[in-house]
DNA sequence: CAGTGAAATTTGTACTATAATCTGATAGCG
DNA sequence: CGCTATCAGATTATAGTACAAATTTCACTG
């Protein structure tokens, strides 16, 4: 049996499980014995164990012999990993995570722009050009100029040099893709062209304070938009 | 059948086959295919799927039909999953990454330190300051004073209240815990009360620039400890 | 009433069988 | 010879069955 919604079966009850938890569907009901979850999507046993033991890996779930599998207590959550974040921004009033994953960013992406300008990889700092490049070029398009403001933010991260920050590209990715319908709703903004080109000059110049600075003025400005969607849901 | 190492098979061998990814054992012969895996670790291949599709949820696996299971490029792996990080830092010659993990806590703890004192969660700061006193009274044990340590910076990210902080809670437990080994090796450093105390102090008194600082001072002194036992395991 | 042990429930492990997918070889044909 | 189509083989994916182990429940015994 092949399911419409992941490669395989096992990755796509991955998916469907980890949204419910995270939308608390089980909060009430308790999650369910290996039987039930069987019935209930019509799957072997053997492929939702593997489905239940990735969601265990990702800190979700715990199992124990005769007690049952039980959701974990969200602070048990591998939040920084991908999948998690992804099924956790996906979710409806997530204005609160993207506020707390922005403050995240403020922690770690000035520091990485200050690394960058030390470390001078002269192959990664053109990488972040291209990626400015691409924010002017594709002003028009959408899509593009999204894609383009990930790229950039991403190659400051691989450009610092630290896999700890590296591993972050694809939660910042997801994060911009998923922050663009909440902040579209607020103002007709665009990624602020200057802003950004402040901080590649910075670093591109090895001024690692300046760099920092910069990188700091961009997420503040985020955070400040991000707040302002928070605020006109919870009025509406 | 049991193993003595986790609590079931397919923990142990989740462990096993974890440490043996990051130690690179299988970077020259590619990884072993299903039914190789049954033989060498002596389990049936229900729970070696289990393991490796845990392994896959953490970022280091991909299988495809046909072509096998392979080890994924490191930049694709969960660093910030305690397991694996724990894994790359029990690793021989692990140095590196106890420095780039510095690095990173470089980055975030100082402002949940400047978080904390903004927010002010009294609850929270009266842990940190338990951390305190725990580590002035168990000054002569090491162990205790280690995880009195360990529980002074934890209980920082807490009163930040940000999650994404929060979950680097397991990820600093392993580090400060095995750090210990690489810098007790250097000199009879033991954590600077004094320093630790300035923190939480800016902290009570809702000091946000001067908790930021204070924190930095001691990652900065951390960093340099990293580098010296670097510089001592390179020349020996 | 306490304690003990049997029964029931649920996950853990093992094994077998078949499907699906991709590789590579090979046979056939022009 | 060269190209194409098809088939065989290898490996993971899925399904199903059977039994083991752990732990709770509960009834029964003393």
């Amino acid at each position: 049996m092949r399911s419409e919604l992941g490669v395989s079966l096992a990755y796509g009850l991955l998916a469907s499980l980890g949204q419910s938890i995270v939308r608390g569907e089980f909060e009430t009901t308790g999650f369910p014995t290996e039987a039930e979850l069987c019935v209930r999507y019509g799957a072997s046993r053997t492929v939702m164990r593997e489905a239940v033991k990735m969601l265990s890996a990702k800190g979700l779930l715990s199992s124990r012999q005769r007690q049952g599998t039980r959701v974990e207590p969200i602070e048990n959550w591998n939040l920084l990993d991908p999948d998690v974040l992804r099924w956790l921004m996906e979710r409806p009033f997530s204005n609160k995570i993207f506020l707390e994953f922005t403050q995240m960013r403020l922690a770690i992406e000035p520091t990485a722009a200050a690394l960058a300008a030390e470390v001078q990889d002269k192959v990664a700092i053109a990488a972040i050009r291209e990626g400015l490049e691409a924010m002017i070029a594709t002003a028009g398009d959408q899509d593009a100029a999204l894609q383009a403001d990930i790229d950039f933010h991403v190659s400051i991260l691989k450009a610092s040099g630290n896999p700890f920050f590296m591993r972050l590209k694809p939660l910042i990715n997801n994060a911009l893709r998923l922050s663009i319908q909440l902040t579209n709703k607020i103002s007709g903004h665009t990624a602020s062209i200057a802003a950004h080109e402040a901080i590649l000059v910075a670093i591109e110049n090895g001024d690692a304070a300046e760099a920092e600075k910069a990188s700091e003025a961009i997420l503040h400005e985020s955070l400040k938009l991000i707040e302002a969607a928070e605020a006109a849901t919870a009025a509406a």
